[in-house]
DNA sequence: AATACTTAAAGTAAAAAATACTATAAGTAT
DNA sequence: ATACTTATAGTATTTTTTACTTTAAGTATT
């Protein structure tokens, strides 16, 4: 599947300017150099705070510095399977939203070589689960976004780029409803999302509005252990929403 | 600069597992054989529709199919570089709007090997340049984005995803203006804005959500050569506009 | 020079939506 | 039984959006 074994072969019969526009200054072998890594942001959520995760590098360079999660792409791996299994391998969780939002390719950005990395984010809502066993990493752990240490590499700029994603995608998107378990009430609905957009809702007239949308569906459940009149829960009906979304329909709050 | 030479070397001393998470399969080296290439889709705007220009391939594989403009990247150059460059190189154009929309990296999607394209899109307003000088392409034509021709590889879907990301920006940022010259009447704004999302507005509520938002000025010069009263001439504004951005403000229509 | 025609630009009333606030219901804890 | 907490429904006011009307300012024609 791989040419680039032969890919002087075939420079030698001229292909060298048929696939590009380039009058290429070397051969075409040396343009098959680049490492590819992905590095994601895994948001979660818990008691009206947003954190995200990371892990201590425990070895040279930026010993001791945090970082997000991340690894070399196999050249046989899929770009979202890669994510994925960063994710898998790290935290143990599978089928979790993912979504890919910048790829970052500095020439300078990273000791080994030009290595081009992919941001990916994803939002969990077990902030629980982080069983870490990695020969480079010795903890990880949930930072709130507004209080982050000192990062390695240019982890700082991506985890910008992805808080800023993150935050535009709220918006204009129902994204956040993957940071709150299945089941959840209006009220946990709210706190979050005042938590991702900075300010305070009122509480009847969010209710109100997004109860209108018609995009969650109320269960005939209420939660428990709570000393006070408990709230029905409600589940996001993601199938409702695909299909106002073509319609037109786009949420907004 | 570039430290792919020595990597078994350095793998020698134990770095394999320093960097990542994973056990390598493989020699670190193996892991840096990806190319990485730039795809642009070019937009512009003539007479009521949103155009993106195409070059026809002179070449195989795909001779004869049109494409969108790419090139591999230089290890040596830096993304956003090699995407103006291989806009400039097609149309001479040079400070265009350019922005970064997504990464395709599927293992088959390129017979050269293993390349990872990452797609920008940008945004042109004087559809008249396009020289076309190419070893690989015989012509360069402008399409109405809802009347494509077959493309080539896998530019179809990068095509598609980057007329989606631009239509969605378009709701929520000022990002038409790059299409228009740089002097424009309001219902010139209009009929723009109504290309892009695809509805009409009322005449009269569109002058005036737009004024509103304070981020065109006016200019003291109005429309030249129409047979009838001639319209005030605008300018975007945007610097205002990144101020009121900071202050909160966001861009609806 | 008067008239017709086209588009610009300003204004206005009705409808809809967002907002602020009040009242009541349904549960737990003492 | 009473106090307390949160859920839930409702309503009146303000603001924004929408649909429509009027007037102004230019060109082209007769």
């Amino acid at each position: 599947m791989f040419l680039i074994q032969t890919l002087d072969l075939i420079c030698g019969i001229n292909m060298k300017s048929s696939y590009y526009i380039s009058e290429y200054k070397m051969p075409l072998k040396d343009y098959f150099i680049f490492g590819l890594s992905i590095d994601c942001v895994v948001f979660g959520y818990h008691e009206g705070e947003i954190k995200v995760l990371l892990v201590q590098r425990d070895a040279e360079p930026f010993k001791g510095h945090w970082a997000l999660i991340g690894d070399l792409v196999d050249p046989e791996q899929n770009l979202l399977d890669a994510a994925n299994n960063v994710l898998e391998k790290l935290t143990g969780l599978k089928n979790i939203y993912m979504k890919q939002f910048f790829t970052f390719g500095s020439v300078d950005r990273h000791p080994l070589g030009r290595v081009v990395t992919v941001g990916y984010f994803s939002l969990v809502n077990s902030i629980d689960h982080h069983p870490i066993a990695s020969s480079w990493a010795k903890s990880a752990e949930w930072f709130n976004i507004n209080h982050l240490p000192e990062l390695a590499f240019d982890h700082q700029s991506i985890l910008t780029k992805g808080i800023e994603t993150l935050k535009n995608d709220v918006r204009h998107k129902p994204t956040g409803f993957e940071l709150l378990p299945d089941k959840f009430t209006l009220l946990e609905l709210q706190l979050l999302y005042e938590a991702l957009l900075g300010y305070k809702f009122d509480k009847s007239n969010f209710r109100k509005k997004i109860l209108e949308m018609n995009i969650l569906k109320p269960l005939n459940e209420v939660k428990e252990n709570v000393s006070h009149r408990p709230a029905k829960l409600f589940r996001f009906d993601e199938k409702r929403y695909r299909i106002l979304e073509q319609n037109g329909f786009s949420f907004e709050l």
